[in-house]
DNA sequence: TCGGCAATGCAAGTCGCCTTGCGATATCCC
DNA sequence: GGGATATCGCAAGGCGACTTGCATTGCCGA
């Protein structure tokens, strides 16, 4: 135990009845704000457990006691900062809708915040973090699912055609786009999806041509191995 | 060649005459041999710099001097290695090419060298590291772009449709599935991402409702900024 | 063949993440 | 108000990534 030595610092006339230790709620808080504050500050790397700690004016132990990890306590951040990030569109237009999401989905990656939260939720994840940051996309893809059900009660899309898989094919190139490529997300890019999303890839008033392509029901065949 | 890696620490008598001190591009193969073993034995942790100069007979700081980075090590490690990971199929069909090229890349990503490989492409990167990433990952979808070329000269996709935004749209979902959803890319879902990149979301042989979907050359308007 | 240069080995050290044991205190509950 | 107990502050330390200065040695060209 600290006899003398007085450890109070430099506070020369101010003893403020100041709060000092918090705990509890009110500390995850101040971190929670600590962390989005550095993060968007100063992105992923300004973001240490030792610079968090002491924005929050907490020890370091807490923040490690309290969420484990580092990883786990930016994701929780994140999570918690971003949760209305992505209003739901409803336009009354499939296209449109899309158009908008991805617009707003662009938007976010360009955001410090955005990138941040692909990274952590992509991190080599133990069992125990994983359920947690697969539970969060799922959610967050459901969401979107809704913009396709929607079309599918105005008629607006095949009715053989799998929602989930659209929005998954909609929403990871962004993604993609902006972690593995290094390129912007630009209008014509998200029109260009969008399109594809809609339109598919083989003609549509078919080349007067027969199916050269085969039937849809048919392609299902898989065949065995890819030669090494 | 390699004359039997000899990884007993423990050789009590023998003061080989040999040392070996590999250098240049012997040491480099070395190196990189050594990441990709041990990557594959115990994934992404156990591949620390101390263990892969071990297991190389190397010494750390000719790591870091080489590489610069651990990151950069792994990568070019992964990247030397699957660099013919993803053969393109030519099968005459391009449903059939997108199926066996997806089903491929599904398949990388099972072993521990897939996610190792997205993991690190992800990584916070510098601008000197980016841009090989960025290179590497362009090159993957160049290739994979072909097949939509040799398609298009088939006739069997729209003239309008871009090859560049369709293979994106193919391959980031099954990246995002493994990272972010920790879903398996099953068969059923190759299937299904297909089938929408060719047909589209739209109906085809239209509901008897007239065209209620923007015909396909118009839809490439682009309405204004999304609010907000 | 031999000297010189550059690449490697080695040691010591910094930094950030994370753990642990212990003393100090806020807060709930009686 | 007065414990009990869960929490928090603090100090020390381990581990892995990464750096730096200096001693060694492989190797290439004169």
């Amino acid at each position: 135990m600290p006899q003398d030595e007085t450890p109070q610092n430099e506070t020369p006339q101010l003893k403020p009845a100041a709060p000092l230790r918090r705990r509890g709620a009110a500390m995850r808080r101040a971190v929670l704000d600590a962390t989005v504050r550095l993060l968007a500050e100063g992105g992923l790397e300004a973001a240490t457990v030792a610079a968090i700690a002491a924005a929050a004016g907490v020890h370091e132990t807490s923040v490690y006691r309290n969420w484990g990890t580092r990883e786990d306590l930016l994701r929780e951040a994140l999570a918690d900062y971003t949760d209305q990030a992505l209003p739901l569109p409803d336009t009354g237009s499939l296209r449109e809708d899309l158009h908008q999401l991805l617009t707003a989905l662009g938007a976010f990656l360009d955001t410090p915040e955005g990138p941040a939260l692909l990274h952590l939720s992509i991190a080599p994840a133990t069992a125990e973090t994983r359920s947690g940051r697969d539970a969060y996309w799922a959610d967050r893809l459901a969401r979107a699912e809704r913009l396709l059900h929607r079309a599918a009660a105005r008629g607006e899309i095949r009715p053989d055609a799998d929602p989930r898989t659209a929005v998954e094919a909609l929403m990871s190139p962004l993604l993609a786009r902006h972690l593995l490529l290094g390129e912007p997300v630009t209008p014509a890019y998200v029109t260009a999806l969008v399109d594809l999303a809609m339109d598919g890839l083989a003609p549509r008033t078919a080349p007067r041509t027969d199916s050269r392509t085969l039937p849809a029901a048919d392609a299902r065949r898989y065949r065995g191995g890819v030669s090494r």
